[in-house]
DNA sequence: TAATTACTATAAATTTTATTTATCATTTAT
DNA sequence: ATAAATGATAAATAAAATTTATAGTAATTA
């Protein structure tokens, strides 16, 4: 048994399919029959069954598949240690970071990081919280930003900042007289929603304390983008909800419609997040403190409600 | 990095020398010279200083050496994985025994094991629990026979069975008159005791409360076998104390000399104890089974306080 | 239903890697 | 000072992984 077999089971039972796995593994695909079936020959059990298409994992395979992601694990995090104790930060380090986050936050940091730690290859993909998740399970992630509680086992969670939801309130809207907001004023009804994929927009359901859908029979307008759920409240539509560091860049004239909630300030909690087993937990720290040193010149202390970026 | 070289480490760094290394993973003095420098070069770090005569682990190498035990016990446990779905209860298991369980205790289970376990080849060590320990530590049992508590995080220790302590008066002794005896009248000093080394004598050091060495003023007879024992305390030596099982073979004529303790009965705990990484622990369970099952019938319940085999 | 597609397995050739044999260089012990 | 012990190195060999080419086998499509 090697190492190498054990990361050719993964990608096999990851992908479904030799071929894919092989491409993804930089092999050829008889590569990877014979080393599995070599693996097989020595353990004598299948860990594929291959009648099945696409080939599914043995109930052992499922087993096997399991054990082998901790060894591969165990056998990266001696880079680690090795790297930890020569206080040597770098290497490649791929960060997953949600879409409502990613405009807002990316530009404040990535200079800074970069500059302490040149050694460091970001590669930074902006997934939504479902393809985060899906992604750290299958060990293509390091870390990732994202709005938390998640309450996932196998994740941990260390917050960053807490951002305020804003209201975005247009002159015609019924709610403009009121200088702050509260959150009994609001309506699922005539707010502006991302799409769907989003938790923040799964944020501002829970806000409102609806349950997901429960609005739909009323026509909505969606977007992907704040800068079109602002524009369409200009025109009238609804007012919409936008996260604190969103409102930044907006013009001066438009900041005017801005109106804040009342203390506890609904907001959301943004944290850096990353597998149990902690590999690159060096990076980690070091992306941790960097951000999380930018965004406390910006984000001022207040008394906060954190809501769930989750609906279920 | 290959499982090999990890286990090409493991026993340079158990053995302080490539040469028996060498010997011991039954390739050449070469391939660990050069698989070793092969990973030191991939991680950029020397794991063993070599100007050192024995050769020592850097500090970054134990911490290697730590995590490549991990890996490798996780590999070894995919094996095991396989086994206990289907079933299969076999294969090698290095079993320690403490000597002064193993005449008594052997020929009680052994014929029952492998009846019961034909394909499980026992390969059996007597040695005593300091030896054990290490040969644990260093991966080299599967499990052992011992006397119990020894408190060591990574060791995990099942109850057998709780063996009384019986004391072995000869008539000529001050205690021959009393029936039943007490704690409270033994004296370390005219007791016989096992030689250095055994945790049976540091369990009987241990109930006359007397330190270790605090009797060594005094002249005293020791010897490795309670048949020794026996025969110098019918000599008039003094008297000894045995483990419950070590009475069943006395002569007719030397069991009248035995007297029982006062209950709580002195006793010792024996128990199957194994490394936390729990390999092979379906064999460790059947072996449990067979054991605690058959000594069962062997020593009546009573009320017992145990007594450490260790002492500081 | 024949042809095509999408797969995985197999065979042979090739490349890479691990291991051994033989030998050297250094250090330790006598 | 000499012998013994020990680890490194070089070259040769053996073993293994990988690739290329191709066959086999389902499922899918025309």
């Amino acid at each position: 048994m090697t190492i190498t077999q054990l990361k050719y089971v993964l990608a096999v039972a990851e992908h479904q399919n030799f071929t894919k796995a092989a491409q993804k593994t930089f092999v050829t695909q008889p590569t990877l029959s014979m080393q599995i079936q070599k693996l097989e020959d020595q353990l004598e059990v299948l860990i594929f069954d291959r009648s099945k298409k696409p080939i599914e994992l043995t109930e052992i395979g499922k087993k096997i598949v399991n054990q082998a992601k901790n060894i591969v694990d165990e056998a990266n995090r001696i880079q680690d240690i090795v790297d930890q104790q020569k206080g040597f930060i770098g290497g490649e380090f791929r960060l997953g970071i949600i879409p409502t986050v990613m405009p807002t936050l990316l530009p404040m940091f990535l200079k800074a990081f970069t500059n302490k730690y040149p050694k460091v290859h970001l590669k930074i993909e902006e997934l939504n919280t479902d393809d985060i998740i899906q992604k750290m399970a299958d060990g293509h992630l390091d870390a990732a930003i994202a709005a938390t509680p998640l309450k996932l086992d196998f994740i941990k969670e260390r917050a960053l900042y807490y951002e305020p939801f804003v209201g975005y309130v247009p002159e015609t809207h019924r709610l403009f007289p009121k200088k702050a907001i509260d959150v009994k004023d609001l309506n699922i009804n005539d707010i502006l929603l991302l799409e769907d994929g989003h938790c923040f927009r799964d944020g501002v359901i829970n806000l409102c304390n609806a349950s997901k859908g429960s609005y739909e029979d009323s026509f909505q307008l969606e977007s992907g983008s704040f800068e079109t759920l602002v524009k369409l409240s200009d025109e009238g539509l609804g007012m919409t909800l936008l996260p604190y560091m969103h409102t930044f860049d907006l013009q001066k004239e438009q900041k005017k419609n801005l109106h804040h909630f009342n203390e506890p300030t609904p907001a959301r909690e943004v944290s850096i997040i990353y597998p149990k087993s902690e590999l690159k937990i060096q990076i980690i720290d070091a992306l941790y403190q960097v951000v999380s040193g930018i965004v406390r010149g910006a984000i001022a202390f207040q008394d906060v409600k954190i809501i769930s970026p989750i609906t279920k």
